[in-house]
DNA sequence: CGCGGGCATTAGTCAGACAATAAAAAAAGT
DNA sequence: ACTTTTTTTATTGTCTGACTAATGCCCGCG
């Protein structure tokens, strides 16, 4: 005995009334409707069990769902989402390999505390800057970069590659022509990032602060629609980049540790004016 | 129309024999057998997802697996090792929530490319562990450790509480007593480690070192298990613990640089005689 | 030679059943 | 009254088989 069609409280998982047969095994579905303006903001399209998957996390990040609470069982939940319990498992499955909950039978699915959460996931810190992460935590993340970066740079003005400092050249390029308020020059500077970051030759650097980059990043598209004005980062990048071209490992740290507390000045006053 | 009672070809992902409800719906399943000895190395105990999860996460570390390539599908793959499709697509959510692989309709699900895979998420180090690491890799976790943990020892010199301290100190006094050759040795070890990071106030810098660290005390596990001679590790513990006590921020930061170096260098004696 | 429409393949979703597990409650023994 | 054992029960775990949706590919058409 399920409600009605009580649509769910928060947020659509779906591009709206859709639902895969809800019926015995007959077509039945042909009432068109598959044009629904999905609208504005991010509103996450893939899969079923991704975006419940994306919605579950937020929550706990936001904090809706406590650390040590339990959900509300498999059957109920999935009912009341009007989703199929297997697509509400897969949901649940990935939550519980980035360590945000933990199941077991007859105890439930509780949210593990926070601790345990795999915060430098990429996905994870994608959610983390969906809403307004706290002033503690962005503290956290530029106090790990301004850690593992400048150490980077150093590693990278050591063994770059002549190939990789192009590839930096190229996108700085970009960076210069386009700014930070474009789609491409957004690009352009997780691609100048990136090719440091291969300069390392470190791939467990590399897979840290990909995650970071990619996270950051998000913050300077908010700032960029939020026209938050910042001061020109080319400059910054620059410094850096010439430093790794003439293999100057401690002017690269340098510099780089200064692109960093440049780059969070800049966040905190978007996010806490 | 499946194969007869073919085994499984590498190893059993169920206690031996049993399987869930094979025919009707009818018990049939009155064979005992419960107490099929799991033979020695670790097998992996848990839910049918985690343990296929596991298995074929360790086989594309292992390069069993090949980036690019592209598994065999689901109803294949699932009647192959004779479990449920469910149960398998569960495991594939978990793998494509590490970033290992990739799922598309039509094309199938494919392992991404290494570039992409969450090398630091607690799991995947650990799944790493389990054969013998790269040379490669096990260098650059050491300088990772080697950029992040003496930052941390420093932080943690300067914002340490006394509490925190009084954890390290019962920690370090259970490693005098029993050794890194006890299981209890190696918790402590663990525990140290863990109260150092919370004193350092940075749950980034904290969720990074706990995956670390974790992997890495596999790696003295493997030792303790291999009697491989190390030198006594409590002393450099106790430099660390004691410039953090009197708040010596850069002695703190030296003498864990050294801790690490050393773990290092028995590390690579261990699996690179 | 490009290009658009069907076709085939594969993951995705759904539904309902039964099994295993572990917590909680009840019963039995001391 | 207290402990131990058994039973109950709630929940996740697994299984099966079906249908849906997305998308790469091929083939015919321009």
């Amino acid at each position: 005995m399920r409600k009605p069609v009580a649509p769910p409280p928060t947020t659509e998982l779906r591009p709206t009334g859709t639902r895969l047969k809800m019926n015995g095994g007959r077509p039945l579905r042909t009432d068109g409707q598959h044009n629904a303006a999905i609208h504005g903001h991010s509103m996450y399209q893939g899969r079923l069990h991704g975006a419940l998957a994306h919605r579950l996390g937020v929550d706990i990040l936001k904090g809706t769902f406590k650390s040590g609470e339990i959900l509300p069982n498999e059957i109920e939940s999935s009912s009341k989402l009007d989703i199929s319990r297997s697509a509400y498992r897969e949901a649940i499955r990935i939550l519980a390999a980035k360590g945000m909950v933990e199941s077991r039978p007859k105890t439930g699915t509780r949210v593990t505390e926070r601790e345990r959460w795999n915060l430098l996931d990429p996905e994870v810190l994608g959610w983390m800057f969906e809403t307004e992460p706290s002033q503690d935590f962005i503290k956290s993340l530029f106090e790990l970069r301004l850690i593992t970066e400048p150490a980077a740079a150093e590693l990278a003005a050591t063994r770059r590659s002549d190939d990789q400092v192009e590839q930096m050249r190229a996108a700085l390029d970009i960076m210069k022509r386009d700014t930070l308020q474009t789609e491409t020059g957004r690009r352009a500077d997780l691609d100048f990032h990136h090719a440091l970051i291969q300069a390392t030759g470190n791939e467990a650097l590399a897979s840290l602060s990909s995650s970071i980059e990619a996270a950051v990043s998000w913050t300077t598209r908010y700032k960029a629609r939020h026209n938050a004005l910042t001061r020109d980062p080319v400059p910054d990048h620059e410094r850096v980049f010439e430093a790794i071209e003439r293999r100057d490992a401690g002017g690269a740290r340098w510099c780089m540790e200064s692109l960093i507390r440049m780059a969070h000045e800049d966040t905190q006053k978007t996010f806490h004016p």
